[in-house]
DNA sequence: AATGAATGAGGTTTCATTCAT
DNA sequence: AATGAATGAAACCTCATTCAT
């Protein structure tokens, strides 16, 4: 009884695509990974919805759904994406000499103020593991490679006797990892340390700590 | 339809407040936190909805808000709750005369499988403080509670003799602390050094050397 | 770079319960089947919003959602009410003695201008019935049910020496359905014939013929 | 990322309007038909998107806005091309000697495995009528021809003396149309039919019951 | 103190349509 | 004539919150 309506074709009248600003082949994707990771590391995944990363890229939401799934699989390319572009972890294997200061190193850089954004990432990664499978498989993927670089870069250590051969390199680099993931939380844990040379010191002191023999 | 009903209606209006399980008062709100502990840590913040809760705690969702202003609330009383019921921490100061293993120990008993509820806790009170101003301020005064037990631990260790008077004590307390929380990602990390007994000591002779002297 | 916005609660200010109209218990699911029959005959099931629904019922969208699990499951309700529903159905078994006319009727029926909705509302079921394996196991159910009592009805026609032996009632049961289903067309079909006596009568006669004994 | 770019870039600028694949001038509309018919029975008018459609006729969805105003007005030459393709509706003018058997079979064929796509396209196209009133009217138009086209025949038959002059032959024809649309929901009504030799035979026979005279 | 039905903003996702190339 | 990236309205659905009982 209700009526008998228009009931003609719903989106009646549709939008199209005005706001054109001819970009690069492949460089929207490309906006849209690095505005994810952006909006993800701040608003955290939960907290930031699409239209937000949306805005952040300069497109609007269905933009997103060309060039990605859904949002997890967003997440998913940000996680690999961040799991390439984690500072030093790269350059690993190419110095053939290394020495436990650029390994003290490679923790303690993690507590610079400039690398805020890739503590919140790392957590928003971690947080993201543990719910997703898929995302879960990257990381571990990840780690194991990480791994596997701090581990021979301390096999190398041992073999230029700069670190004794009693150490067992596969738990130090654990413990590494450990401290690595304990310090993406230092804003949160102990917001004073953010930048204190001191305590930077200190982080590598205790690297070097660890790094020695014991029985 | 009409009449002849009103007669023996077999369970005519139990609405309202039936279920009445004769709890003991404040118990209800015990429960409460209890099960949005548990929630929280299975489901996360985020993926953890109030009725989700509620029925973990077996009441209704409205009943929450008798108890709670919201939902952030609720989350707020967690932390607090949870900051007060850390393994160890409490009985810190109990013991006047503690050794360096009973820290190495209050470090590596974060690895503990039992404890896997406490780590994603842990986790997720501190994405809950990068985001909440209050849930921020709560953790703080626990982290400054937590540090202050700590350090004071190794200040008794120090006045014992049994760490050395050059150590950081400040530091090394916030280095502890990194440890632990990074050791709250261990499955996201290593799920495989979960509950593994040599690890478990690896983690405690690292902490014995980092709070060794060094210069 | 963007922002350190707000970040806190997303869903800051909620709505609770306004409007409220006591209704009575199971009211509600009761309006809502019946407002999704109406519409889902008017504007069809996949041009009838949830939204659309809840106006029609007078409750907002999410109220749906407490009663049933998807728009899919609502449609499926009211299939199946529809199923136990349809004119005359019900009362095939209770009548022990038919004639050849009451079968007629059965079929022309559905060529009254009062059965719109339930012509509408059949086509909309099959084609869920296409899409949707639980609407269509619902539909075959109905259709199993329908069929035995018209060919029972058959029968009884049958053992009164009304029809021959030799008509394969199954099959003429088959067609009947099949007459009826053509009928939910009418509209589209043959818009004049609708409420036309002669039409009826037409209809009724055909169905006396395919009842007719034949070699 | 800066410089050297530009020379021998491998697969410079090819969009635009790249892989023309030959087409003969108004293929591509044909095809467009063509893909839409199949996708729309298949899926629905509703579930069939227009990139669906573009890719069913491997063309790109922009393609189809070249050759058509709107969704709506693709599934409009859809039912125009349906109207004039329907199995043996064409040649019926063209035989000036008809039988009942051949009406009857005219009738029957509707229930042939090999006519699903048409099946669901019918029942496609009645939707689409009561939605869109230009669609209706197309539908109407088809259905004014078909119609006459059977009226004629059965006129024929009756100056050849093999059907009464007595039968009714608007309503008749009517009904045929009636059970042609209802064995348009043989999939969902009695599945067990599709292809049944004996239930084609009985659907012939009763054609020829609702020709034959009575009074 | 407790119930639980109801609310409605906001989330993710789809898709008809447009337009620079 | 064709491409296909981009648009943005609107769909379905979730859930924090309210309130009459």
């Amino acid at each position: 009884m209700t009526a008998t309506k228009a009931l003609r074709s719903p989106r009646a009248k549709a939008i199209g695509r005005p706001r054109t600003q001819d970009r690069a082949p492949g460089e929207t994707r490309e906006r849209l990974v690095e505005a994810a990771a952006e909006v993800f590391a701040e608003l955290g995944y939960e907290g930031a919805s699409i239209q937000s990363v949306a805005a952040a890229a300069d497109v609007t939401s269905g933009t997103i759904y060309r060039h990605f799934d859904s949002k997890a699989a967003l997440l998913l390319e940000v996680v690999r994406r961040a799991v390439h572009a984690v500072p030093l972890v790269d350059r690993l294997d190419d110095e053939n000499c290394a020495e436990p200061a650029d390994i003290a190193r490679l923790v303690s850089v993690y507590a610079d103020p400039s690398l805020r954004r890739t503590r919140r990432l790392a957590i928003e990664i971690h947080a993201a593991a543990s719910r997703d499978p898929d995302a879960r498989e990257q990381l571990l993927i990840f780690n194991k490679k990480m791994h596997s670089s701090i581990a021979r870069k301390i096999d190398g250590c041992k073999r230029a006797g700069l670190i004794s051969e009693g150490l067992d390199a596969k738990h130090a680099t654990s413990l590494l990892l450990v401290m690595i993931m304990g310090l993406a939380h230092i804003e949160t844990l102990e917001p004073d340390l953010v930048g204190d040379r001191a305590w930077t010191r200190f982080v590598e002191s205790s690297v070097h700590a660890v790094l020695e023999d014991r029985n």
